[in-house]
DNA sequence: AATCCAGTTTAACATCGGCTAAATGGTAAG
DNA sequence: CTTACCATTTAGCCGATGTTAAACTGGATT
């Protein structure tokens, strides 16, 4: 059975989902209906058609959790986005900010030869722009190690290694900063109660509210290298 | 009113058809049924969709003819599409040949933005690969004039302005033979019924069918540089 | 233990884009 | 002028994907 392309990205924003929670392996229909902009029930039926053609394996009122060949297509679906993204931004120029919707798109319909000409023009990279690694062509997913940015210890150098959102105002303001991928830091230290955080970057002092830090995942330099 | 990405494409097709019929603007259900590989009735329909949103016209068993909204809409797809043919080959080296599929779906989805850099990242072409000329950003499409290289007159010079196929087969050939958009060849001799036409091209002789030789479009250098 | 609520699923419906089969229109040939 | 044929349109169907409204479940609260 081949998968549409509505159903590829119902898998892929799963294995996202399941991936970002690795305490437990299965996703609720409703965290799926709200990141997908799509209404419970559509969710619902979607998810009867995969598990019908094999993608998951699905407990009602329970939740879903991917089979082999569901994370195969969530897979090669990821990776084609997550090339696009960095041909986009490395060969092309665009910023990493203004690329994901663009690469959306472009993630279901650019054939093999292209995206396997896209990795090679972007040097065969490790990550996409945002920090998150790039699934192997045979199918394996990184794991990398990083922790909340909001969570770790302050008076620490730390490295950005996620910035965990699509929103476009706030991808914006991290480049603004230039708190991307990759960058050096120091957190110099947090408020209490959920308050703000100062950070040293490049020498600049700047501050960020508990709620944006939360969206920023960080690690130390080596961690970061081992992705 | 805005055209989902198959009224695009019928718009498109139906825009190509009547620019290589300079007779009548009037476009035929069934050449467009043709052209997409669909069923009569499915053309019938959409047809009306698109009457109904103000793209076309139709006089029903006559045929159809596009309105200016549905101009714009048809410029636009097809601008995206040789665009992007463009980047595909001279950007990222793929060959002129196998480049139509891939243009195909990505000239549906790629952003303004994307489509502005591949122009800009081609050194603003004014023809597709195939030779075809490229709507410019605000909706104009250069005439070109060329001529069916069965057609003809012979012991004279021409250069390759169009190849007027998608068969992957005939184009990886023409490849091969190094009949592209803009070679400069002679025209040896032409046998007559419908005979073979014998080509000297790079120094080499070449002998081609008279129903392939209608798949070229010829005209001299001025001509051609008049795009 | 009974109840209630949030989350989930079912039901009923809409739209899009495809199909086949049947009806219909226009034209060419007898 | 009628007939026959081909092109076109209409009618009715299907599957995919979305919606809202209503029914149902399971776990938390009284």
């Amino acid at each position: 059975m081949t998968a549409t392309d509505s159903m590829q990205e119902y898998l892929a924003e799963a294995f996202r989902i399941a991936y970002y929670q690795p305490d437990s392996p299965y996703v609720s229909t409703s965290a799926l209906a709200e990141e997908m902009h799509v209404s419970a029930p559509a969710v619902t039926r979607m998810v009867q058609r995969l598990k019908h053609a094999g993608f998951l394996d699905h407990e009602p009122y329970r939740g879903i959790r991917l089979t082999e060949a569901g994370e195969r297509e969530a897979l090669a679906n990821i990776r084609r986005h997550r090339l696009v993204e960095r041909f986009l931004v490395d060969v092309m120029g665009f910023g990493w900010h203004e690329v994901h919707d663009d690469a959306d798109d472009m993630g279901l319909v650019v054939s093999d030869a292209l995206v396997d000409k896209m990795d090679e023009m972007s040097g065969y990279p490790k990550r996409c722009p945002h920090g998150e690694p790039i699934p192997t062509a045979d199918g394996m997913m990184p794991r990398i190690i990083d922790y909340p940015l909001s969570e770790v210890e302050v008076e620490r150098d730390y490295v950005i290694s996620r910035v965990h959102t699509h929103d476009g105002h706030k991808l914006r303001y991290f480049s603004e900063l230039h708190l991307e991928p990759g960058k050096r830091f120091r957190l110099v230290m947090r408020a209490p109660f959920k308050g703000p955080l100062q950070l040293q970057v490049d020498g600049q002092t700047h501050f960020l509210g508990h709620e944006l830090a939360g969206t920023l995942r960080v690690c130390s330099e080596e961690e970061y290298l081992l992705v």
